[in-house]
DNA sequence: CTGTTAGCGCGTTCAA
DNA sequence: TTGAACGCGCTAACAG
């Protein structure tokens, strides 16, 4: 293995005349930078990041820490996108990462993960989809030694960054769209239109943000609101349409999974009502026909977060970062595409 | 943070006995050990792997190298399942994983991604899902640094080892019992059955391996077989049954997005038939009405992987595991319950 | 059986 | 601007 001895030794310099051209330190001559990048692309060598990262203490290393069990199967999507634009956007800025499901941290305390974080050479955490719930991961939050940046979670200190779309917004948009295109499906004198929205999890900042939205929606246009929580669960989602679905003009659901087991509830009660959804899985394609969705770009998301954590890794402040969603109508057409 | 000095201090032994014990070494006292472990608990001392890996050679870290893109985004679930399987193992062996996606390396040769890994301290390399236009991987895994498991590709040397199910046998099975109960649906004197197999990539081994258990079922059951390769893609699937489904009898195919495909074009056409996929993903029972389908364990498949990868860095040879299939059928109350 | 010592590959002072 | 030397936390000979 060549290591960063050689690199001296073919380009007649001194080890730490390398590490220097190799972390972009100012005090290099342009000729010895030279001769050294010479020599790095005549050996192929490539820096060893477990020694960097042992050496330094500024690793660079950002842990992606989530839980893609706790919503339903179809989080896998979500997920998926998350790791890959995460890793993606590490690999680009030459940073490592650790990922960290759920699972294996279970029943650890604060003090467990951090020392296991610490282990592993982790500066900085990137947690995605944390719930009220998490009180071991809230106490992390506190925790002095690595910066965080939260997806979708309202936490901004000097060492926490927020990263995350519009909720109220987004949620307020899809509705109004929604609504509005079923005015038209109205005979006059139908009266004001009732919606049924099925909310997320009552703890969640997302849930309360959506719901936030929600209401300013169903205030502005004027028609009736019922909320339900169906805590992102489908089936809990399927169960409420079927009690309370019947005789609402519109569902409204604050996520696609639950927007799939309200639609296949009215299937069952053989009714059909507009149903919408959150998210911008594919599986909305499959199973609606045409259904509005919000749509968010995960991969995205993650990129940022990343570079978020970058940023809080060269000294800058935490702060809140707001990404763009957009309105969508997925079906099966555009699935396959 | 509290390192393995303080342990030994505070257990009045010297730093090389505290990473005997570590290490399960054989010639520690019963009385040393314990007071060893008891320091290490007082103290919550946990091992820094980076520096156990960059001193030791043999770090244990394994590298999980997965194409999450190449097929349609349904994939998504097997990935997800593959990648818990695998962190939770690796997790539970005290091992290092290193997670990386094709995206990562792309444009890269053999050794490029030899030298990578290296740089992260990788000493084997689980690859899921090889196909044989991998070129670069395959050069890959000619590698002698690095050990390998390979999940569902056929290689077995002394350094790699083999994971999957027995494709052509479950191929076989499903395909069987799909005509079977399709028997029934025939009016007398219909003459023989026909059946469309919608195969993978023809590159492919499990392509290669599942046909092969598709010709021993038709040759059984002396139904006619006519055979196309979809590539594993929806929307290939989706065309060749529009245009060769409508008088077959049935459909199977070598995968359930292809499956799903299918089905989707048989609805367009307005006929039924059977249609059956194979690997069991929730989706299946999104779209199908009771669709049979091959059953794979992702998350077991990846555990075992890992414990394979443990197993060559011990020591071991490289030999092959066939894990076990089962056949199910997917509808969506299956997948909501 | 235990302790001393020399690295692993690199970042980082501090002199020169 | 450059280089020698030390140390990061740990493993692995080797010596005692």
């Amino acid at each position: 293995m060549v290591s960063i001895k050689d690199v001296a030794k073919h380009a007649g310099v001194a080890i730490s005349t390398v590490s220097k051209v190799l972390n972009n330190y100012p005090n290099v001559t342009e000729a010895t930078r030279l001769k050294v990048n010479q020599a790095i692309k005549e050996l192929n060598y490539v820096p060893n990041s477990i020694a960097a990262a042992l050496s330094s203490k500024h690793s660079g290393r950002v842990a992606l820490l989530m839980d893609p069990m706790r919503q339903t199967r179809a989080a896998d999507q979500v997920y998926m996108q998350y790791m890959l634009g995460a890793l993606d956007c590490a690999k680009e800025l030459g940073m490592d990462t650790v990922t960290v499901f759920f699972s294996m941290i279970e029943g650890m305390t604060a003090d467990d993960i951090t020392r296991y974080l610490r282990s592993q050479g982790v500066q900085s955490v990137i947690i995605f989809g944390l719930s009220q719930e998490d009180r071991v991961i809230r106490d992390l939050l506190h925790e002095e030694d690595f910066y965080f940046v939260a997806v979708d979670a309202p936490f901004v200190t000097d060492s926490i960054t927020s990263v995350g779309i519009d909720n109220a917004e987004a949620q307020y948009e899809v509705a109004v769209k929604t609504v509005s295109e079923n005015l038209s499906r109205l005979e006059p004198g139908h009266g004001p239109q009732s919606v049924l929205y099925i909310a997320g999890k009552g703890s969640s900042y997302v849930t309360a943000e959506r719901t936030r939205g929600m209401k300013k929606a169903a205030e502005e246009l004027g028609v009736s609101l019922s909320i339900r929580y169906g805590d992102f669960s489908e089936s809990k989602a399927r169960n409420i349409a079927m009690v309370t679905g019947k005789d609402k003009d519109i569902i409204v659901c604050a996520s696609d999974m639950m927007a799939i087991g309200a639609m296949y509830a009215l299937k069952e009660l053989d009714v059909f009502h507009p149903v919408c959804g959150f998210d911008g899985i594919t599986l909305m394609g499959y199973v609606g026909q045409g259904m509005n969705t919000v749509r968010q770009d995960f991969y995205d998301i993650a990129n940022t977060a990343v570079k978020e954590a970058k940023r809080l890794m060269e000294g800058e402040k935490g702060r809140q970062v707001v990404m763009p969603h957009e309105l969508v109508r997925m079906n099966y057409q555009d699935v396959i595409l």
